[in-house]
DNA sequence: ATTGGAATTAGAATAATTCTAAATTTGGTG
DNA sequence: CACCAAATTTAGAATTATTCTAATTCCAAT
């Protein structure tokens, strides 16, 4: 895997949540050569390692992270994800249901900023529509 | 949308977690000229009025489930969904993390019994094979 | 240099989901 | 009841994300 520590410091460095398509075209910048199918292989054996995280939500390609413990906040909206950093909750999780947990994944959903100031104008629109 | 009650109850019914397809090939036993797209159609209204949930796990397709408040393990090994039932971390994250909360999801990543079998049973004969 | 194994490439293939336009159904109104 | 408008469904094409396959390239060890 040679593209696969430059890959890590791509999704390291980042302060987004990177799609596959979107490292395929950092990786781009230093190596032009590189194709979407080895980001794929790569994304995929990285996460195999659990050395990086994968991020489904419905309705957005998958985005990774750097696998340190943190939380993310969706926005309904508009699908950013927001890192945030909460309480472990593994031994919890272990002792109400008894199982031994590999790991968890807690997405919040809420309103970003933004689509917050959004709503509320859209919402103040139709409260006082400007006939 | 014609079908919206049928799906919610083959949803409500079915103790297993269904794809858009197994919904789909559910209600064509009760109609059977109804098209895939429809299904999505309704699916997609019913969880905008979030009277359903989908459940996102990478590699898998989404999958539909009752709107109570439960949470999921995911066997890491077959992707196999078990509905939990754990205490309600509402108040306790917009505690933590000062946003109007609508709701979350938590996907606990563990090995269901008979992958862990499985696994164990693996192991097992790579400490001792049988040559 | 030669070979073998792993990684990469190119591009086809697949799977899930959405989109579009036409046809059908539904509900309200004269 | 007949008609119209709006909403829903249908059929199938289109799109998107991702995986697969086979050929090629790379690299390390003989």
């Amino acid at each position: 895997m040679r593209y696969a520590d430059t890959i890590l410091e791509i999704i390291a460095s980042s302060h987004s949540h990177m799609t596959a398509e979107q490292i395929f075209f950092a990786l781009k910048q230093q190596y032009p050569s590189v194709v979407l199918a080895t980001v794929y292989n790569n994304l995929n054996a990285l996460y195999a390692q659990e050395k990086i995280r994968k991020i489904s939500v419905a309705g957005y390609p998958d985005r990774y992270d750097k696998n340190t413990r943190h939380d993310h906040l969706v926005c309904r909206r508009c699908g950013a994800l927001l890192d945030i950093h909460l309480s472990d909750l593994t031994r919890e999780l272990e002792r109400q249901t008894g199982f031994a947990i590999e790991g968890y994944d807690l997405k919040i959903r809420c309103l970003c900023p933004q689509c917050r100031a959004k709503e509320q104008a859209a919402n103040q629109a139709y409260e006082s529509p400007d006939l």
